[in-house]
DNA sequence: GTGAAAGCGCTAACAA
DNA sequence: TTGTTAGCGCTTTCAC
């Protein structure tokens, strides 16, 4: 910047004054100063910016896995809104390991970042809620927020196992597994819930007529373990004759899975999957799911992490509503 | 750090050498300036840090559309070879924009990242070569590197496309569509002449054996484009009886598109993709494709951005070959 | 082994 | 309208 304003012949907070309030210097001034900047191919300190005070423009965004299509659209969401807002994002997939949560949460509060989006590997808040209280802004996704400090942004899964619960029993099952995983992902065993709560409610009892299955997140990947644990499906005694996974990637694999053991969909068993990615339609047989506003989701976050800096802020959540999306993957049972 | 100091009856760079040369600190001084900074809950100012001249965690990472899952397991790549040196990315999709690259590109090089990794949008390395030579290291993905200046991690689409020419000339294939961008994707055309070369050598005029389509990249998304694409390779008379598609997401839509207007895969066409995504395998049918090491690719553009800081780097390219999997959306044509 | 001091590049209040 | 000045929080000599 000193150099920059040697060469206009000017001071250096004309140069800064150029670049951050441009309207009160004169025009010819300015111009000068200007030409000089593209001359020198000068470009502005951010560091030294956010040292006087300027917010950051990076806004962490801590994910389970950016390989995940879920999370990459989602990602997608958050990227396009702070974009609006002149902001980047610094993505980091925890790949569910709270260690290295824990690890980078703290690089990006060293880094000053202008808050944190993150869809938690562990249902502990505290670590969340001091850095909050430090001054870095934190929305949790597809997590419930859990203390009033925190804003957040979730999907009502207990809804949306709901709603697979009914669409099957309204075919006629009676006898459904489960495809889960080992971790305490609370989206995941909302979903369980919910159908546990569509059986309930149809007369069943869960404990009986659910089979559950928990296939761990990695390694190896969730295709392959899915495809793997449908073998318990398969040899169970009564069989039952849906399955419900956890997502659609699990369910991919189950259909690998299912097919590899001879099984037809879904003649012999119907299977549903979550999320709606972009395959499930074209999937063979095309796959009945649960979508959700994946995209709008990520949107969300990042509008209110956007709104924690304006003066009047309330803490809020954003819930969204899933919806079924029936194909053909699930048929009535036969016999 | 002024208050941790204090607290700890110390002077501020004993606090600074704590942090960053505790080996130089008597250990009780240590302990006690430790234990000072968890109960005040103090946290380093990556900014300052960076001021006073070391060097910034954050690599940018600027590519084409994180929602592709190329793109997004790239990025994975990318984000675990720099977690071993314990940097961060800032993703930026750039959906094929040139004006939001540019952007892209200063607002990266004003935050003074360590680097970029980028999938260039055109073809002009100007640009880059300008943030090169100011001092931010670029590595090129999936682009020949064009200048000694810069780094390039790249894959032979050419012998992609040479490979899935002579896979379908060998099933006995003699009339080919490619399933193109309207872009000038420098990896997309590499693949169409590749397939054009392995043409030539069989003898054919590629002129007259290869019908070339190309769809808008986007909007509306490219699985639906590719789908409504294939309207004129089911009306082209004489039909091509094989289609080779840009990547897996435009076969997947193709698929879709060609079962639409009742013809069967690969009974009365055969379809290849490109990439080898995870869905590929499961597809109906199961897709012949290209695979490219996508991870791996994400692995050594970090390397290669690492190495720019050491002292001996010479500017380099790392080439990767794709491989050809067959699978059943591959035939010899009837009739 | 510890502390004092200079300065990284910038912004904003204030003086001229 | 432009320039002077005082730091922002940190690292790193260099005295002590």
């Amino acid at each position: 910047m000193r150099e920059v304003a040697r060469a206009a012949g000017v001071s250096a907070s004309t140069v800064a004054n150029v670049l951050s309030r441009p309207w009160i210097v004169a025009p010819d001034t300015r111009d000068r100063v200007e030409q000089t900047i593209r001359d020198i191919g000068y470009v502005r300190n951010g560091p030294a910016r956010q040292l006087r005070g300027l917010p950051s423009p990076i806004v962490g965004s801590v994910i389970l896995d950016l390989a995940n299509p879920f999370y990459a659209e989602l990602n997608r969401g958050i990227e396009d809104r702070l974009a609006e807002a002149g902001c980047l994002v610094l993505t980091c997939s925890t790949d569910h390991q709270s260690v290295r949560e824990k690890q980078l949460l703290g690089l990006l509060e060293e880094q000053a970042v202008r808050g944190v989006i993150i869809s938690p590997s562990g249902a502990d808040p505290t670590a969340l809620l001091e850095m909050s209280r430090r001054g870095t802004p934190v929305v949790l996704i597809d997590h419930p927020r859990g203390h009033p400090d925190l804003c957040a942004v979730t999907v009502d899964h207990r809804s949306g196992g709901r709603l697979v619960g009914e669409h099957l029993l309204g075919l006629g099952h009676r006898r459904f597994a489960y495809l889960g995983s080992t971790l305490v992902a609370d989206g995941v065993n909302q979903r369980r819930e919910g159908l546990r709560e569509a059986l309930t409610a149809a007369g069943l009892d869960p404990e009986q007529a659910l089979l559950d299955l928990r296939v761990p997140m990695q390694p190896p990947p969730l295709v392959d373990a899915a495809a793997g644990a449908v073998e318990q499906v398969v040899h169970a005694d009564p069989r039952p004759t849906a399955l419900v996974c956890l997502n659609d990637t699990a369910a991919l694999g189950a259909l690998h899975g299912l097919e590899a053991a001879g099984l037809r969909v879904p003649e012999d068993i119907s299977v549903v999957g979550y999320d709606d990615l972009s395959f499930a339609s074209r999937l063979a047989p095309p796959l009945t799911t649960v979508s959700q506003p994946t995209y709008q989701l990520g949107r969300a976050a990042a509008d209110l992490l956007l709104d924690e800096a304006e003066p009047g802020h309330t803490h809020r959540e954003t819930l969204f509503p899933p919806a079924l999306v029936v194909r053909s993957s699930t048929a009535a049972p036969s016999g």
